[in-house]
RNA sequence: GGGCCCAUAGCUCAGCUGGCAAGAGCGUACCCCUGAUAAGGGUAAGGUCUCCGGUUCGAAUCCGGAUGGGCCCA
């Protein structure tokens, strides 16, 4: 009976586990590279090119959640691919760690009554333990770096040299210091930004304001007592106005009402109440038409503004550019004076005139007292609407014109997408997206009146408030910085940054005060590549920078532009840019739609394994998908490919030494297929189409070697000999075949390449080194390890082609067979199958073969086709007995126990 | 409101510069095997290529618009 002979036959036979349990088997594997420094040993190692992926630094606060973990695999898999291509690869992981989120919160745990000193120290602490938290997440995802030395915008000599480097922009004469409006809060006198304020509802006074007409003609018509009519609800900044804006695309009439003719957007003229139209014109009929400030013996200027609205008010907006950001803008365009009518107090400045010392509140009263007693208010009321507050007072703020430094990148922009068209964007869409990011933007505002960053090097005249950049200052501020007391600037007092005698380049003065301001962020990552170059010495150019296609207008501009004007080009050679992570819905993570899924949840459930396939098991390059749905799938190819490796290792389970003298022409098909797909994959990971990849694993292990090669083989594996020349190549061809898939499915498989690599024995004189990842493609690719000669399949491949033509549709019969009930296994057919004679010249045994290639019992070639053209004839093989040992059907009928022929000599033996 | 991008079977993707009846895999259904066994093999059913217009002998593929979604900006 059959049982009697299964234990004659040559099961798989490994210690590979079927089943992964991967978050539990994974964290040893992280410990073996850590332990054995895998990647530092290959940055030892003598590697001739050298490859440097600069890692954009995320930002030092909360969890990782899943835009990071796709972003350091994409970056895993890159650095893996270069490392086994035989480059010596540079991966310094960084972190961002200054700036006004992490004071926040350090704000909000201890309250504002704390020292700059000790928010500094706080938010440090604070960025330091979420480094560690970050940090730890990002190793257990698999990924390869140089982890121990990391570079951090907070250390000592990264702040140090971001002082330096802003102060090297400075003495190239690119950094200025100009007015802009910035959110202020009188009560805490300080400035706010955007993430600071509330937005509530607020009562203000709305009033309809008359600016004279200095000019009298319009279209050719003359007018008498002749009015812009302006709508405003901050009457304090009546002082402040300088211009009148008109919509260039907006129609404007004169309307006339009791002698007196109004401009105002026709849309919006019911304000006027009765009137008569006595003049239809366009906006754009009043750039450089001149009015009289309502107030002061002064000009106001017609100018042209697309921001201007016919929702609401008049169509004509009255600008004052030191207090709003569009008002400041036009004002930038038409050379018209930035100033504040405000201090820091919310009272009037000088520039405010007779208003001077009042309050901003009063001075509403004030302007309106003022207008009306002039005949100037036309109306005046009340208005609801929504306005900036304060998060800490809960107080109504203020838009005022503060200094603030800028660089300079307006007169650079030409350079700048230069430098863009020499890099290569991958996808290509990116050089559009950060060109026009580039040319879009205004010069770049450093400044920001906060306490946890790098202090700006300058100090504040006390007499004249001239601001003076100082050489002298940055250097004291580098030194103490390196010297470990990167808080001195808060604690010191002025004069100790100063040289003796210093005197004030405009009024001469004496006395200085510290500049308040600090760096924005954006400057400290995108200095980064300054520190790779000088302090970690790698290189002053990137092979590659990868992020999210967010920051075509943060690092990668940020980083642009600075490396532009410190070193005259860009700092990367390509730039790749990946999507973000959308739920099934295609709709964005939020806490409120409750579709959040972090890393540590997929990790604890099904392993890291799984995160980094998914990772790449859609195209990064777009935006991708998860769901649980997306997750089974990626969990299915896992194991697909798992289990093929498995059955592979267990192929190899007897230790085979011996090499066959000549490969069947299977095992030739097969190697030639291998070789093709190793092409195939080395091309994709060139171009980092690292889903392709995922695809081309799993069809190869799913179509090529399941379906076809290791069914064909299971017959000669299981019951030949172990002396057979069939079962020794076949055992040769399995060999190579694996040890070349475990090569080029570990950037990506990496848990998995890395446990298989382990228990692969070493046959065939095979000698393993400590870690897949210490291997190199050039030494276990079928393609260069064997010959050309090996891999030519010139005589055999049409007939493979036709033949495994003839095998689907053999398969095809053979399921209605089945289904009919006729037959159960594939082994109780044969068949008789025309082959074009042509195909089979250079081919013996090939009756052998198409029983092996199909798994039926028997097969006859005939050099014609069959009755109705048909290529093949499929039936039962009713004449025949079952082989007890391999279960072949066979014509032997005498023999001992029914044993075809191979097995009889095999248990005789 | 502006710039850029995406939209092909239930799911994830192929489909090059327009031309065979639109392809894979997963999932599903049915069948086989029980010597890869919480595995393995076979077969089948699934698509008005988001919608509307246009160019063309011919469009999933080119152009215009709409809808939905994403990133950035205002």
């Amino acid at each position: 009976m059959s049982t009697d002979y299964k234990s004659t036959i040559f099961l798989p036979k490994t210690e590979f586990q079927m089943k992964a349990n991967l978050p539990s088997t994974e964290p040893a594997f992280i410990e073996f590279w850590q332990n054995e420094k895998i990647f530092e040993k290959t940055q030892k190692e003598q590697r001739d090119q050298v490859f440097f992926l600069h890692d954009g630094p995320p930002y030092a606060n909360g969890k990782i959640h899943l835009g990071h973990a796709l972003n350091k695999i994409i970056k895993d898999i890159t650095v893996k691919f270069n490392i086994l291509d035989g480059k010596k690869v540079f991966f310094v992981p960084g972190w961002d760690c200054h700036g006004l989120p992490i004071e926040k919160e350090v704000e909000k745990k201890y309250g504002k009554n704390i020292s700059p000193t000790e928010i500094r120290e706080l938010s440090r602490k604070y960025a330091q333990e979420f480094i560690e938290i970050q940090k730890k997440d990002f190793i257990r995802l698999g990924v390869f770096g140089s982890w121990d030395k990391p570079y951090i915008t907070m250390s000592p000599d990264y702040e140090a040299l971001i002082v330096s480097a802003i102060n090297e922009i400075w003495k190239k004469g690119k950094i200025y210091d100009h007015f802009k409006p910035v959110f202020w809060c009188p009560h805490c006198v300080t400035a706010l930004a955007e993430a600071e304020v509330e937005y509530k509802d607020k009562t203000s006074p709305s009033i309809y304001v008359l600016f004279p007409a200095k000019f009298s003609e319009l279209k050719g018509k003359k007018f008498d007592n002749l009015f812009a009519l302006v709508w405003t609800t901050t009457p304090w900044t009546i002082p402040g106005n300088f211009a009148l804006a008109f919509g260039s695309s907006i129609k404007y009439v004169v309307a006339k009402r009791d002698s007196q003719n109004f401009i105002v957007a026709e849309k919006l003229k019911d304000a006027l109440g009765e009137c008569e139209i006595v003049l239809e014109l366009n906006g754009q009929e009043f750039e450089g038409k001149v009015f009289s400030h309502p107030i002061f013996h002064r000009d106001s200027v017609g100018v042209i503004a697309d921001f201007v609205s016919e929702e609401e008010g008049t169509g004509i907006v009255h600008i004052a550019p030191g207090h709003g950001d569009e008002d400041f803008s036009v004002g930038i365009k038409y050379n018209i004076p930035v100033v504040s009518v405000l201090d820091e107090f919310g009272k009037g400045t000088r520039d405010s005139m007779k208003y001077e010392g009042l309050f901003y509140e009063k001075i509403n009263e004030s302007v309106v007292e003022d207008l009306r007693s002039s005949g100037l208010l036309f109306k005046a009321g009340k208005y609801q609407h929504s306005y900036p507050h304060c998060w800490r007072c809960k107080n109504p703020i203020v838009f005022r014109a503060t200094k603030q430094w800028f660089i300079k990148v307006s007169d650079i922009k030409e350079d700048l997408i230069r430098e863009i068209e020499k890099v290569n964007w991958i996808p290509p869409e990116g050089k559009r997206r950060i060109s026009s990011a580039v040319l879009s933007r205004p010069d770049w505002c450093i400044s920001r009146q906060r306490f946890w960053g790098c202090p700006i090097p300058y100090v504040k005249c006390k007499s004249c408030s001239e601001y003076i950049w100082s050489d002298f200052v940055a250097q004291r501020i580098i030194k103490d910085t390196l010297d470990g007391d990167g808080s001195s600037w808060w604690r010191k007092p002025v004069y100790e940054f100063l040289p003796e005698g210093f005197k004030c380049s405009r009024c001469g003065g004496t006395e200085f005060e510290k500049g308040k301001d600090i760096l924005d962020v954006w400057i400290d990552s995108g200095l980064s590549f300054l520190y790779a170059s000088d302090v970690l010495k790698i290189s002053d150019v990137a092979d590659i920078y990868i992020e999210g296609t967010d920051q075509h207008r943060g690092w990668f501009q940020s980083s642009l532009i600075l490396s532009y004007l410190l070193q005259g080009k860009a700092p990367y050679r390509s730039v790749f840019t990946h999507g973000f992570i959308l739920d099934e819905f295609k709709r964005k993570m939020s806490k409120s739609l409750g579709n959040v899924v972090s890393p540590e949840d997929i990790i604890k459930e099904d392993g890291a394994e799984i995160v980094r396939i998914w990772s790449v098991y859609s195209d990064p390059s777009e935006d991708v998908k998860i769901s649980e749905k997306i997750l089974s799938e990626v969990k299915d190819i896992y194991r697909k490919v798992r289990n093929t490796i498995r059955f592979m290792l267990g192929v190899l389970g007897d230790n085979p030494q011996e090499k066959p003298k000549v490969f069947n022409e299977i095992d030739r098909y097969i190697l030639f297929s291998t070789s093709e797909f190793e092409k195939e994959v080395l091309e994709d990971y060139k171009h980092m189409q690292y889903h392709k990849i995922v695809r081309r694993i799993h069809s190869f292990c799913d179509r090529t070697l399941s379906r076809i090669y290791l069914d064909v083989i299971k017959d000669t594996i299981y019951c030949d000999s172990k002396t057979s020349e069939r079962r020794k190549g076949a055992q040769y061809a399995v060999f190579l075949i694996l040890r070349s898939l475990i090569i080029l499915i570990s950037p990506i498989f990496s848990f998995l390449a890395e446990e298989a690599y382990q228990k692969i024995p070493e046959v065939f004189g095979f000698k393993k080194k400590k870690s897949v990842f210490l291997e190199r493609f050039e030494n276990n690719l079928v393609s260069s390890v064997l010959s050309k000669n090996e891999l030519d399949i010139t005589g055999i491949s049409e007939f493979f082609k036709y033949s495994l033509e003839i095998r689907e549709k053999i398969n095809e019969i053979a399921d209605s067979m089945r289904k009919s009930g006729k037959v159960g296994s594939s082994l109780e057919l044969k068949a008789k199958v025309f082959v074009p004679p042509d195909l089979t010249r250079n081919i013996e045994n090939q009756e052998k073969i198409l029983e092996e290639l199909f798994i039926i019992s028997k097969v006859e070639i005939f050099s014609e086709k069959f009755d109705t053209d048909k290529s093949f004839v499929l039936e039962k093989y009713e004449d025949a007995v079952k082989c007890p040992r391999c279960w072949k059907y066979h014509e032997q009928k005498n023999n001992k126990d029914q044993l075809c022929k191979r097995c009889l000599e095999f248990v005789s033996m």
